[in-house]
DNA sequence: GTGAAAGCGCTAACAC
DNA sequence: GTGTTAGCGCTTTCAC
């Protein structure tokens, strides 16, 4: 902790250079015509003196804070990833990022955001949320006065930013399971209370009745993000998969499939020979697993970008709000050692 | 977006309550003696009204913010668990969090600091610089007058909140391996230009020396914390290990752990038949690896609880600033497949 | 105990 | 073009 000295305001410039602070305020936010001597001047003094604009004053007069909330599980590896990209747009805008862990906990959501943006102001807002259906949660939301971007999330009244486009990864996926000779595919998938989850299983659908399938409805999980579900998954499809029931899975979660991953390792059960296996995310892990893992792609960072992107959009040009497609992230199926055909 | 109604502010709750705006805001703060019935009358119409103090206004004024700055490189997952940490004590004791992604390039950091810190108040700042010699960042942060608190780091002038204890488990491993018959053990870490490298290498040195060993000075790797430079390591260790003359290595960050992995994987190295590790973090994903590894385990979350609740104890005791020893974070050693006497 | 008033540092509206 | 002024919403003397 250093010297306590007041800070240089806005009237020390304009003292020092002579001229009035409302020019100096002009000179900061170059706005106005000012004439060039004036301007060098007035940046002059700033310089000599180490002026640095307040913050806090100026978001109080301007109602704007160049600061951007966002809501997220922090808790999980997806979120460093998603949170680099929007963090790295943002700082390239001359905006910062102010984090809210939401958890987990879908029953807390709405007091956790609505204490958090009590009193406090930001120029805009991103949401990843843990649920759709949180009615209360979202009339909040929809009062609030600043623009609110989603990630991967429609909610009516709410302005979706980028969704994933899992619909071509999925099937190729399934195509390439069922050339290899498979049958009985398992999906486990997250609750149908979030838009990527519904899309997942409608691809998943159409995949398999293209490829002649009925879908067997017992073989669509639905649960939580969690390793709980996916440990527990595993342990009802162990007895199917021992019959040869169920000789394939697409796990569409990273924390599900440590769960699922953890039971398999308990119960001694191969990947591929016992059972194949697709999941998600390609973090560099899934590559040195054994066996390296067949993934769905999705690029986590660029998404995390492109949710800033078009909040940032939406701030400058508020004309447009609403008005934009959200950005499609696009994913790949990338094939490596975890399916086989079935023995 | 909603209403743009002019929110309620505490001129509306005076005039509501019947009494002065010095009233009210003594009623926010509950500072100074009121009487009871005044009190209950403002917060009744504070109630009624839904008023909700500006943060802005308040920070302003009062210089405070409740608002802590953390600059970490959010891209690794150690980032995710040490933020969760810190970030739950701070929403519990009413703080918020605001991110600053220093990124791993250590020649930048001090520009992304100081434009971070511009004209932005905050009541804290924790810091997890990637290095301990950036003169002119020290110089820079001694200025600053706020409190502010390192994580595992040593930097003359800052305070240090807290502190891996590496020493016990690494008497621990190297016990272990010896005991085992390992003879040539290489121990891969970060650059000697932070604590915990510093440290690490001490403490094996020590362990070595105790089991009567001499330490081969070509068998300590100091290096990036990147994939790269264990990739490079491990390349570089490779004929050695064919030689038998490397049995084991003990690895002391996670991200150069993915790199050996990488390496191993391509070069069919097994593990623990060819060569022995140990590494840093226990992930989940570590137990899931063939072999699950035997590791080091820090509690994550409980460290970044830990900086939070030192920085916060300084803010609220200014008087104790830099008088309390740092927080010894314990880890542990655990023991699963990784290890094996060398062949 | 409580009200009135000053002013934190700034932007924007209004003069000239 | 540029200076002056009125607040933004609050905390904090300073009276009473």
């Amino acid at each position: 902790m250093g010297d306590k000295g007041r800070r240089v305001s806005i009237k020390d410039v304009a003292r020092h250079s002579g001229v009035g602070i409302g020019t100096v305020s002009r000179v900061i936010n170059n706005s106005d015509r000012i004439s060039p001597e004036t301007r060098q001047k007035v940046l002059n003094s700033i310089k000599e003196l180490g002026y640095i604009p307040n913050r806090a004053a100026q978001s109080m007069r301007s109602h704007k804070t160049k600061d951007i909330a966002f809501f997220i599980d922090i808790s999980n590896l997806t979120f460093s990833r998603i949170a680099t990209g929007t963090y790295q747009y943002l700082e390239s805008q001359g905006y910062t990022l102010t984090l809210c862990h939401i958890g987990k906990n879908r029953s807390t959501t709405l007091e956790k955001v609505k204490s958090f943006l009590n009193g406090r102001t930001f120029d805009g807002i991103i949401l990843s949320l843990p649920s759709e259906e949180n009615e209360a949660l979202n009339q909040y939301l929809k009062k609030v006065d600043v623009p609110i971007v989603t990630i991967d999330r429609d909610i009516p009244g709410l302005v979706t930013g980028v969704v994933t486009d899992y619909h071509g990864s999925l099937q190729k996926a399934v195509d390439y399971l069922i050339s290899l000779g498979h049958r009985g595919i398992a999906l486990v998938n997250g609750l149908p209370i979030i838009r990527p989850s519904k899309l997942i299983t409608r691809s998943f659908r159409e995949a398999m009745e293209r490829n002649g399938m009925t879908v067997d409805e017992s073989l669509l999980f639905h649960g939580e993000y969690s390793r709980d579900f996916g440990a527990q998954t595993m342990l009802n499809l162990l007895p199917r998969i021992r019959h040869r029931e169920v000789t394939a899975i697409v796990c569409m979660h990273d924390e599900i499939f440590h769960g699922m991953l953890r039971v398999m390792k308990d119960y001694h059960l191969r990947c591929p020979e016992d059972v194949s296996v697709i999941t998600l995310e390609d973090y560099e892990l899934m590559q040195l697993l054994t066996p390296p893992f067949t993934v769905i792609r999705r690029q986590l960072i660029d998404m995390g970008e492109k949710v800033a992107q078009g909040l940032i959009n939406y701030i400058q040009n508020p004309e447009l709000y609403g008005q934009l497609e959200p950005y499609s992230l696009p994913t790949e199926f990338i094939i490596r050692e975890s399916c086989a055909p079935p023995a």
